[in-house]
DNA sequence: ACAATAGTGTCTGTGAGACAGTATCGA
DNA sequence: TCGATACTGTCTCACAGACACTATTGT
């Protein structure tokens, strides 16, 4: 059997042929009771004029997690949000022009923080409702459906047992949006005096109140402990 | 701006250097009482002696899926067992002598299964108890001790919600066996009359019993709809 | 006063957790 | 009979779910 260092050094003189790795990005947020997400359209082939996920290439010096930072920043126009790790995509013909192995991330933002930066952006992002997207027959570029779809049931299963849907919230925020971000998210409808008994833990009062309603004024909250 | 088709030419020209893809493979069991891992010695520097995990190149005309597969059947001598992705890993130095992302997967089996055909396999693969690696100052290569904590608490999570802990078993199997499987995954003891009620809607009786042992026989069943 | 939304009190059923008991084997 | 493990019945308590009620604003 071939040694390991003979096997890398042959690996290396292109004996073997490397695949490309590219981080992919779900900029996610919800504007209008929807959840949308970040695409941008693409302007060349292969899949000119579809929407597709923005997405840039790992350098060699650059961690997966900076990438992901970068592509943020470079195509969303925005930094500083909360992003993890998704899924790593690895199908040979995934992308028709050459091997990319696509490590995805999911980012989820508040739309106001997202569309104030906005205007910087470079690339023509535009923000789509996930539910329409995905429950239609409307096609996306390479295989971005596909993980797409994934993201949104990470982003269901997180709802339920972390608390992830504060980063969809300004810092101050009623008990009724912070419900409304549940329910969107969940895609179903709470009862508000249970829901209020499970949110008390996660939040503390400020002494601010909304105003100008025509109806009961809401209290503002904070997240607790963080 | 460049285009993306300009950029790519130039990528693909080596004007960017490309980072190397491995696979990384967690093969969890139980022997013992005790989840264990397999894990390989190296043989050459770096990290010369130590205890890794068993990984292969991505091919460039292979999945992800394909190359953890053949990665479990090379390195662990086992095919046709659970698997699935768990994350990748992409620091710049975690491998000192090339930029190498590696996607872990993790994979389950019972113990018999493994050994009856571990005799065949190729390198020198031992199991390795997988809280004394953790808990103790014992040092592995690369990064593999903090990818298997990141497995491990991935098992603790999934053995909550999910049925991965039959995967450790063979087809037939008593309920106190399941209960077991399940205390060691979680780190500590269930009562019993609880576990059975709840366990109960998971398994479907077979007519065969225990027998030989000094005290009352017990049931033994079968993973239900699946 | 009324429309509209914010916020609360309380009943019920389900199910996890805990414990005490019974059953069946070999020796 | 005894030791050992398999298996069961049932109480309690916490909590999710459901619903009815009260509170406070602008018009």
């Amino acid at each position: 059997m071939e040694s390991e260092k003979e096997f890398l050094k042959n690996y290396n003189k292109d004996e073997y042929e490397k695949p490309s790795v590219a981080v992919d990005l779900l900029v996610f947020t919800i504007e209008n009771d929807r959840l949308k997400i970040v695409l941008i359209e693409r302007a060349e082939p292969p899949f000119s004029g579809m929407p597709a996920l923005p997405g840039v290439f790992v350098g060699i010096n650059e961690t997966l997690d900076e990438a992901a930072a970068r592509g943020i920043a470079e195509e969303a126009g925005i930094t500083g949000i909360y992003f993890e790790q998704l899924y790593t995509w690895g199908d040979v013909g995934r992308d028709p022009r050459m091997r990319i192995i696509s490590v995805s991330y999911m980012s989820l933002a508040n739309c106001e923080k997202l569309k104030l930066i906005a205007g910087k952006r470079t690339s023509a992002a535009e923000l789509y409702d996930v539910d329409e997207l995905l429950d239609s027959e409307c096609e996306l570029a390479f295989d971005h459906k596909k993980i797409i779809r994934y993201g949104r049931e990470r982003i269901r299963n997180k709802t339920e047992y972390s608390n992830i849907a504060f980063e969809f919230l300004p810092d101050e925020f009623t008990l009724p949006q912070l419900q409304k971000v549940y329910e969107i998210l969940l895609g179903r409808t709470l009862y508000k005096a249970n829901f209020r008994k499970k949110a008390s833990l996660l939040i503390e009062e400020t002494d601010k109140m909304t105003s100008g309603d025509a109806h009961r004024p809401s209290r503002l909250y904070r997240r607790k402990n963080q």
